[in-house]
DNA sequence: ACTTACTCCTGCACGC
DNA sequence: TGCGTGCAGGAGTAAG
């Protein structure tokens, strides 16, 4: 499950592997990998043709290839179980390729979207001044962007009339996490999933900010959490933070701050994973 | 205006 | 063994 830190080596791997390369051609496989591109796939396909690709850049679990002297970007959501591989052209064609780009050089690689849940994919669209395709432009600020407001996003949970962790998945407010970084930053942070926004104080919630950070950071430094094996780098590599972590997918494993065995709860259509000594349930639930 | 529920999709782990 | 069921869940959109 492509969280920020996932989609962050992606991107790096695309910067190492693509940037600076010229489209020559490309190949939708299935439709559905484009359904955001709404002109369709041969206009994808058209519009590709001969443009150089720029610095890919990230927002929360956006990421987006510019095309150099155009004002457009390829922008890629790798949904559930999106992949970007980059790969030999010989290379057998993987069982959910959805899109290959081929580049207009010697290097013998080319880019592939590989994805089995269909819940991502790559659309073209036009850029804004500051360089963010126009489509996300409701997409807030990542925790790791030095743009981030910290005091802004305080404000805006004690507005809000939710929970703490629908506020961390609501990309609107904060981009970039998932399930899996939210029940790790609230157990780092000993708060339920539950617990109601309107009282936050600022240390509280400077002091999540501080933990989502971190876990973050430290799943960037191992490649990211391939928790089932979905996720990998452009290399077809995995990631290795799903050692580390120390809530998510843990029901009845020992809390690794008390020992307590570790719950589960079905919330929002998936799970939450929390310890129910470390972190206590608001009264009025 | 704001919050919540539904929907898309495939493969795998289950239980009977 | 084979089949049905549940689960994984991001985010746009519809409904409340």
């Amino acid at each position: 499950m492509p969280e920020l830190p996932e989609v962050e080596v992606v991107r790096r791997g695309l910067e190492r592997w693509v940037a600076g390369r010229t489209v020559a051609d490309a190949e939708v496989l299935h439709p559905r990998a484009v359904r955001r591109h709404l002109a369709g796939a041969d206009d994808f396909v058209h519009r590709l043709k001969g443009h150089r690709i720029g610095t890919p850049a990230r927002r929360g679990k956006y990421l987006w290839l510019p095309l150099a002297d155009s004002g457009q970007a390829i922008l890629a959501h790798l949904g559930m179980s999106g992949q970007l591989l980059v790969q030999p052209p010989d290379a057998a064609d993987e069982k959910h390729l959805r899109i290959r780009i081929r580049f207009a050089d010697d290097v013998r690689t080319e880019l592939r979207f590989v994805d089995q849940r269909t819940f991502g994919g790559l659309s073209l669209h036009d850029t804004t001044d500051d360089g963010l395709p126009d489509v996300i432009g409701h997409i807030a600020r990542d925790p790791l962007d030095p743009l981030f407001d910290d005091e802004a996003f305080h404000q805006a949970l004690r507005r809000k009339r939710t929970t703490i962790k629908r506020a961390l998945l609501d990309q609107s407010l904060i981009s970039g996490v998932g399930n899996i970084y939210a029940d790790e930053a609230l157990w780092r942070s000993r708060l339920h999933y539950d617990r109601p926004t309107t009282g936050f104080t600022r240390p509280r919630t400077t002091e999540l900010l501080g933990h989502t950070r971190d876990v973050m950071n430290a799943a960037l430094a191992v490649g990211g959490t391939s928790f089932d094996s979905l996720y990998v780098n452009v290399n077809g590599e995995s990631g290795y933070f799903d050692r580390s972590l120390d809530a998510y997918g843990r029901e009845g494993e020992p809390c690794k701050r008390c020992t307590t065995p570790m719950a589960r709860r079905a919330w929002m259509n998936r799970s939450s994973y929390f310890c129910p000594k470390c972190q206590r349930a608001p009264r009025i639930s």
